[in-house]
This record gives structure tokens, C-alpha cells and sequence, in this order.
DNA sequence: GCGACTTTGTTCCTGCGTTCACAAGCGGTT
DNA sequence: AACCGCTTGTGAACGCAGGAACAAAGTCGC
């Protein structure tokens, strides 16, 4: 019995899959059949060698001569990132971000579920967001627990970013995304992944500013 | 005369800048006095070695067998981020998610400036959010060019993020923040910073399913 | 005043990601 | 059937980030 995939995929190359998965989607609606990787990688905005490099960790997938069959690689890809199966997602704090995490229909194709929006603001709950409602966050663990739900999202005020952190760990959330601007730390086998807006503007900004001082042309 | 900043700093090493930063300022506000490179590391998630080698880039700002003084560091970064400076934005896409990046009070305290908020819908015009109003596209280039903005955020849906991109290229706009799940071609000397959020959580979930399956215990 | 401890700043090294360049393979054409 | 052009897949080199270990330096205690 031979394992189909025999080592780990890099995880710059997992971002970038998702990447192509999108760009293929948008091709196959629009009838296209075959695309080369050099087409591809300008549609991704990467460089073409390290497009093939990223595709080459799911086997060979191509047609010498004539490029990726537009379909087989996005199901190809589909399959890798676990798009087909459905995972149970629950998010806490129903801010504006949250709202509108809950609210993008991208999730929802790509095999994430929110089967649970939590916030303690007595106002939200009860609203209806995304075809979601509001629950108050007492209800998490018996949630999670019910939907098996193994990823949790938390945009939440960053005062209370690590008690709920405490609580999707111990209830079974396996990984999270935290949008709050803290550095939250987890247990043993709950890892933890960091979306910091107002860094990404930060080192926007810094890097404009570096390249006046170093080109002034 | 000596360049106060010999070298360029890597874009990785400005990204943790900006959270010790905001480490530090927490101390800061907590009253301390100072830190060492552990306890700081540990309070932002790196390790200590990699949190001295990434200061370095500032110039010697610690005192040996002490630690770092709380006050005259979180300065010294601040300098060097230019975050006394205020910078100039304006954000097109009113949605939920452009909603709280304008309500989000983190962005003032670290220099940035919100001179224009722009959608296309009726309903959004007039609107006011985090104190300031909501204004039709049409007036992005008058804005854009009387404030002097230099930095453009992109909440749009996908099918239109291009062309408001390329519309405040053409206005002057230099570093480009987007959030819309498309890859944009922008004009030699404007960069344009990508932040994809469906893609997170689809890394975020492969890497839990990949650890599952490496190691089953 | 001197020694020892603590902590910074630096240097070396290992591993990873990225890029370039080439061989292998397939389709179309004559 | 053989040749030619095109594209994939892979191997090698380069550059960079991350981690560990060590020397320099300053402070505290005696």
C-alpha cells in the first residue's frame, strides 16, 4: 500500500494552492480548457518555475507540450486542500469583522461552516447573519462539542481574545484563526495562526517609505 | 555625515516590529520599566535570539545584564516606523469588512489617517463610521490628490478591485493594502500587499489535517 | 575596588524557499 | 514514420530567514 501523498507540503506552497484553486475556478466558468503554467502564474502573480515546483508535490498532473487540463488540476487541487469535505467552524465576537467573515459566501465553497456565531452582547443575539444566527457565547462548548466543530475563528477585543482562546482549546478546536491583536498561546496539539490587519498596514507603509529613501527617482 | 539607517530592514523583521511594539506599549502602559529579551520574546511568541537579532537592525537600544528600558524602545521603533508621521489613506468598499477597518481605532494611534471613505452604493454615501463620512467613488482622484494620500485600501468585491486599483495608481496612491480575492497588476512603483482571508483559514485547516494523519497519536 | 552574574549583540551554521536552467516527453506536421 | 516546437518536471545554485552558541559589557554584591 503505497501513500499517496508520501511527505509534507510546504506551507508557502498550501497558500499558494489556494491561490490557483481560485484562478482555475474562474477559468473553468469560463469554458477554458487547458492552461499553461506560464499563464497560470501570471494570473497568480508568481513566478512560473516555482508554480510547477508547488504543483509537482501533488504528483504529475500535466500534459507535456500542452499545459494543465483545467478541471482535473482544480479538482486535483480541490482535493489536496480538503475542499470537498465540510468542516464545522464556530467564530466568536460579531463585530464589523466578524459579520463580515460570517457573511463571505467564499467560505461556504470552500468546505468551511460556520455551525456556530457567538458573542456575550445581548444586542447581537438573536441577529441573523450570512443565514446564521447569534448565539450567546455560553453556548460554545456545547456546540462544539454537538457539531465536532474543529476550527474556530475568534474577532473578538484582544482583552478577551485568550479566555475564549482557553475555551475553543478545551472544548476541541484543534486550530485557530485569531484576528485579535494579541499573541494568544494554546495548549499541545491546538495550533494557532495570527492575522494581524493593522501589521500588514504597518509593514505596507514601511516598506513605501524605504523604497523613497532608497530610490529617490 | 552618517546615514542614520545604513541598511534596509527585512520585511519579516518589520512585521514583528510592529507587535513588539505594541508589546511594548502595553508594558509601557502597565508601568514597567524594563524588559528583557525573554520576557519579551515570550510576550510576543518569538524566540529571544531571533528578537535581539531583529532589534540589532536598530543600532545598539539595550543595556547589557539590564535588559531594555520599556519607554526608549517602544520609541526607538516608533521612529523608525514612522509612526509619528501621519500617513494619509483612503479606503473604497464599505462593506462589513471595510466598515471595521474604519471603525478600528488601532490604526489612528499608529499614524494612519483615514481622509477618505468611498463606495458606489446610495445607501453607504452619508453614512458616518469611526468619524468619518462615507462619499461616492466619483470624488476618490479629488481626494486622493488634495489630502496627498499615499496609501489605498481595497475592500471591494473581487469583479471591481482592479479597476479601483488602478484608478488610485493613477491618482498618486503608492502602497496598496487588498483584500479582495484577486491578484492585481498595479504600475511599476506602486506595491501592492495582498491579504487574502479565505486563504488562511484553507492553510489553517490543512495544516490540521496534515498533522492528524503524520501523527496520528 | 574587584569579582561574578546577567543580559545584550554578534557570528556561525543549518535548513528552507526561490529562482534559474536543462533534460524528458507529448502533440502536430510533413 | 520521423522531425520539430512547445511545455512540463526536476536537479542545482543562490539568497534568506531562523536558531544556537559565544564574546563583550555593564551591574550588583562583597
Amino acid at each position: 500500500m503505497i501513500q499517496p501523498r508520501p511527505r509534507t507540503i510546504p506551507e508557502a506552497t498550501v497558500a499558494r494552492l489556494a491561490v490557483y484553486l481560485r484562478v482555475l475556478s474562474s477559468l473553468a466558468d469560463g469554458g477554458r480548457g487547458t492552461v499553461s503554467s506560464g499563464e497560470l502564474a501570471a494570473a497568480a502573480g508568481v513566478n512560473p518555475a516555482g508554480l510547477r515546483k508547488d504543483l509537482s508535490h501533488l504528483g504529475p498532473c500535466g500534459v507535456r507540450g500542452v499545459g494543465y487540463e483545467v478541471g482535473t488540476l482544480r479538482d486535483r487541487i480541490a482535493g489536496v486542500l480538503g475542499v470537498e469535505r465540510s468542516r464545522a467552524c464556530v467564530l466568536v465576537g460579531i463585530g464589523n469583522l466578524g459579520s463580515a467573515l460570517a457573511d463571505y459566501a467564499g467560505f461556504g465553497s470552500r468546505g468551511f461552516e460556520f455551525v456556530g456565531l457567538f458573542d456575550v452582547a445581548v444586542a447581537r443575539i438573536g441577529q441573523r447573519i450570512g443565514g446564521h444566527t447569534v448565539h450567546p457565547l455560553d453556548e460554545l462548548e456545547q456546540v462544539v462539542g454537538a457539531a465536532g466543530a474543529t476550527i474556530g475563528v475568534i474577532t473578538t477585543p484582544a482583552d478577551v481574545a485568550q479566555s475564549v482562546c482557553d475555551r475553543m482549546a478545551a472544548a476541541g478546536v484543534r486550530s485557530i484563526l485569531n484576528f485579535a491583536p494579541v499573541t494568544l498561546t494554546a495548549p499541545a496539539g491546538v495550533d494557532v495562526r495570527k492575522v494581524d490587519l493593522s501589521v500588514e498596514l504597518q509593514v505596507l507603509a514601511f516598506l513605501g517609505q524605504q523604497r523613497l529613501v532608497g530610490e529617490p527617482a
